[in-house]
DNA sequence: GCAATTAATGCTTTGGGCGTATTAATCAGT
DNA sequence: ACTGATTAATACGCCCAAAGCATTAATTGC
């Protein structure tokens, strides 16, 4: 059974007419009549009633027209589908990102996209550095923003923008009245940290900065969310770091000061799976770097 | 594209190796790397990613092979339900008959034909001789129970069994004492017909009878419904003639009595549109006539 | 009863798909 | 680094399935 079989078969069942078929596919009469018995020899089923003079279904026509004529769609449907998932309109887009990220580059881009291509299927989903590494390995993930250093040779990562991070503090904190602050002004106060297992570089980062102003941080907590960290701030538990697109949080009993000098700072980065060629993700990249170009953010 | 492009690329698209995959479909492997090569230019899209050493499907290809495994096995469905529907083992088999027929020959038929056959859809309804007639040319009804006569050439009818009517009577009627009845002691009666136009064959038989035996019956209403017209016989509207099938039907307010003499009798029929030649109403009839021949029921 | 219509049959032709032989490229093992 | 094994691509020739052409047979309508 070939869907030759098939489309000839719906032309003479929608047209009950064998010259007419034929003239319809292109073809001569005879031609049709043999390849049509010939299917119905293969199913051992006759398919049309005819005399010498007309053409009808029989039942077991009528329900192998419906058949056929559902399959034929489905062919023309996949052919379809194929081209589009070639050309990345069609498809899904699995999408990462943290916590700061989505209040800085992310929106922007993903709404675009939407825009340009609909069909796709967007998964968004917050992770921290470390998960989104997993979730590359695991093939589980196509797009990530998140921060390096990362050592992994299966991923190809753009570096984006530097974020420079603030302090936050207390309203009430004595420090609250200076803009900027030093970093040694902080010597004696209790930190609430990002994990070190969540993402190590940015913590030593931090400890370095401090022991090159003269003191080693005292850490009460580590925290993982950004918002969180704030909220322990609020209620006096510490002070903390936070990313300077946090500030608008909107956490009133916090506030955020600036460092002079050399202020701990992260490098966004943009990454997908080396070996990915997938044309969706080829097209999110070129999105992205449109909308950086356009709002002119610095590009490390 | 053709089927046989699908099952080549399904067959590639399972093993991930031509070799393989070609020797699966007892083919050689340059036929099958250029059939596939062929296919993806007809597509105008890359399903493969090829080294010279490894096979790997593209999302294209990832969509694609879902759509052709759907499609072949649609294929496979397709000519399968054509031999079961020519084999009249699944379809759809509308069946009608008067409400007295549904209390003697159909269950027992329709049982046998469900335990047969249970993927015909059998759509079962009630109608009236005429609203069958009317089915059949509106080309929505296979088989019904009626009674005959009825002028329509289209339509084959096989009588089955000659009912004798009895006469409903309200319990505590006089002539409730009496059995068999005589039709002349109805003379005097108020009479619960069923209406002429629903069935003329039935209504002046019994008026022919009437005049035999030397009256005139009074009609005081006319019903359709057998039932109905045992339940006015109950509040003591008249009498009524109902088949002999209906005595059992459990209402003890009232009492059947059969006619000495002859008797008003109608002859049920079974029939199909001449032109008919689904194997499901062959089927239908086949089973109809062994529970016949077993039952030994009077055949006319 | 004859002309027109229409599906089936017989014969011939052709092109698409297959097999064989070969090539090119990559990988693994020494 | 070299060699043999593996595997997909290319070249060429063959063959049969499907198409066309010519004709037949049967039915319909005037």
């Amino acid at each position: 059974m070939e869907l030759r079989d098939l489309r000839y078969f719906v032309a003479v069942a929608e047209d009950l007419h064998f010259s007419r078929a034929a003239e319809r596919l292109h073809m001569t009469q005879p031609a049709l009549s043999r390849q049509i018995r010939a299917l119905e020899a293969e199913l051992e089923v006759q398919l049309f009633y005819r005399t010498k003079r007309s053409v009808k279904l029989t039942v077991a026509g009528q329900a192998f027209l419906e058949d056929a004529q559902q399959i034929l769609h489905h062919v023309d449907q996949a052919m379809s589908t194929a081209r589009r998932t070639a050309r990345g309109e069609t498809g899904q887009l699995r999408l990462s990102f943290t916590t700061s990220a989505l209040r800085s580059v992310v929106p922007g881009v993903v709404r675009e996209f939407r825009n340009r291509y609909p069909d796709v299927q967007l998964t968004m989903t917050e992770r921290s550095t470390r998960e989104q590494v997993e979730a590359f390995q695991a093939h589980q993930l196509d797009v990530g923003f998140l921060y390096p250093p990362v050592d992994e040779k299966l991923l190809a990562i753009t570096p984006i923008q530097t974020e420079t991070w603030v302090v936050a503090l207390p309203k009430e904190h004595p420090l609250a009245l200076h803009q900027p602050l030093r970093l040694s002004d902080l010597a004696t106060e209790s930190f609430i940290m990002h994990p070190r297992q969540e993402g190590p570089y940015f913590y030593d980062q931090i400890i370095h900065l401090c022991q090159q102003a003269g003191f080693r941080p005292h850490v009460v907590q580590e925290v993982a969310a950004c918002q969180t960290r704030s909220g322990l701030v609020a209620v006096g538990i510490g002070i903390a770091f936070v990313p300077e697109a946090l500030q608008n949080a909107g956490d009133t009993a916090v506030v955020y000061r600036q460092l002079k000098g050399n202020a701990p700072s992260l490098q966004l980065a943009i990454v997908r799976r080396r070996d990915d060629c997938s044309p969706i993700v080829q097209h999110f990249f070129q999105i992205f770097e449109e909308i950086l170009k356009n709002t002119n953010l610095f590009v490390a």
